[in-house]
This record gives C-alpha cells, sequence and structure tokens, in this order.
DNA sequence: CGGCATCCAAACGGATACTG
DNA sequence: CAGTATCCGTTTGGATGCCG
C-alpha cells in the first residue's frame, strides 16, 4: 500500500482513505443506517419509517430518503391511488452495503466493552 | 423481528443498526479515519500528521487525537525531551477496524460508477 | 399520506494568537 | 514541538405549519 498512486479506475479517491470517507459521507449520517435496514427488509413505506425510527423527524426523514434516492441506494415507488402510497426499497448495491456492514458491527460487538473500558480509564484520569 | 414493537428502550446497542451507529460515532467524523489509518502504519508525531493530512487545522487534529485516544483506538506517548515529542500509535483494538474498513472501501471501489451515475440520473430529473 | 418551507438551536469545523 | 483558548462561520438537525 503506497501513499503514491496505484492503479485507479476513475478520477477520484485514490487511496484507501478516501474511499472509506466515500462510503461515510453517504451512510455516515445520523439516520442513513436506520432507513438502510429498515428498507433492506422490505418495501417500506414513509409514515411507517416515521414510526420505526424512534426520535427522527419528518424533516430529517425526508432528507435522508432523498440523499439515500440520489446515491441509488434506495428506489421509491409512488402508488397513484387516494389516500397517496410511497414505498421505499433497498437496491441491489445497498443490500451488498448491508452486507459490508456486518464486518463493522462484528468489530463493534466484539470490541464494545475495551471502548467503555478506555473511556472510563482516560475521564478518570483528565 | 417485528416492526411494530420497540422492546428495548435502553441506550445500550441491542440491535445491529446501533451497533454499526456506535462505530460510526467514532470514526465518522470529518478526519478519523485519516488519522487512524497513519496512526496504524506506526508511530506518527503531531507536526507529521499535520502535515499528511491535507487540510486539517490544529485544532480539529487535537480533537480528533483526543477522541480515538479517549476510546482505545490510540495510544499517546510523551517524550520527556527538549523541544517535546509525543508519539502516535494505533492499538490492537485499531488495527482490527483498520482492517474491517477494508470491506468497505472494496465496496466503494465496486459502485464508485454507479453512484455517479444514480446522482447524475437524479439530478437531472429533479 | 407524504411531503416541502420556515425558523431556530446546537454541533461541527476553520483560523489563529498564545504558551510550556 | 505540541498543543490550548478564543472567535466566528457553516452545517446539521429538531419543531412545526401548510399543502396537494
Amino acid at each position: 500500500m503506497s501513499r503514491s498512486t496505484s492503479d485507479v479506475p476513475s478520477q477520484v479517491a485514490q487511496c484507501p482513505t478516501c474511499t472509506v470517507r466515500e462510503v461515510l459521507d453517504r451512510v455516515g449520517g445520523k439516520w442513513s443506517i436506520g432507513v438502510l435496514v429498515e428498507a433492506v427488509r422490505g418495501p417500506v413505506r414513509f409514515t411507517e419509517l416515521e414510526r420505526i425510527i424512534t426520535g427522527i423527524s419528518r424533516r430529517m426523514l425526508t432528507l435522508t430518503l432523498r440523499n439515500l434516492e440520489r446515491d441509488g441506494l434506495l428506489t421509491r415507488t409512488v402508488h397513484p391511488t387516494v389516500p397517496p402510497k410511497v414505498e421505499y426499497v433497498a437496491t441491489p448495491m445497498a443490500l451488498e452495503l448491508h452486507d459490508a456492514l456486518f464486518t463493522l458491527t462484528s468489530w463493534a460487538e466484539r470490541h464494545r466493552d475495551d471502548i467503555a473500558t478506555a473511556r472510563t480509564v482516560y475521564d478518570a484520569a483528565h
């Protein structure tokens, strides 16, 4: 792993660091993961999400959905009925991302206690 | 797994979603990954980081270092010399995290073009 | 039902002067 | 060298009214 350039397929993000940041810029938001996870389970409606994801505001849900849709992680389907019905579902790409996040979940679970301890120790010393 | 009930009101993560968020709360910051990556490569000094990580301010470097240290991801070593010398190095736990992030990197590389395309399409339609 | 628009508060982050 | 303190602009996010 060199600091200098290796073979790059496209233009931006040569270094792994930047690549990771790309992901983080998408799902690093406070609510993105939560919305994503629900959409992976199957089609889900706006109001459903609002109920499931505790604490999210109407505005943030909208913003999160729009961003995920824009990045091609979510598909938005409008049913022209009365009352209106809109369903969101994860794309194949999002499913893969969901699986990739499992590695992180695993890490977090393994080290949850270590981190808690580290914090306690640090806070005690400062 | 029911959508309807929120069986656990606790602050601690039971669901995978919350677990992922725990990680993101640590390394989701603008500079965390960059600093982490450098510290994984070996001991690195404050000024070195300031030079390597383009665009970071002195304040943000300090804050990022303190947070990573607090979470037990970085070890800070002070050499009582003149002039002072402080070295930061990643802990074993951080090394594992670094590896786990590779899965995400891989995803981002595979789908970089897809995302770019999705954005173009979305922006054109709105 | 599914939003968008508006207003406001808090968190995040940059620049830089100062210090042991 | 390795920070801390301060100031200030930007971004993020919550609450809510309105509307098709």
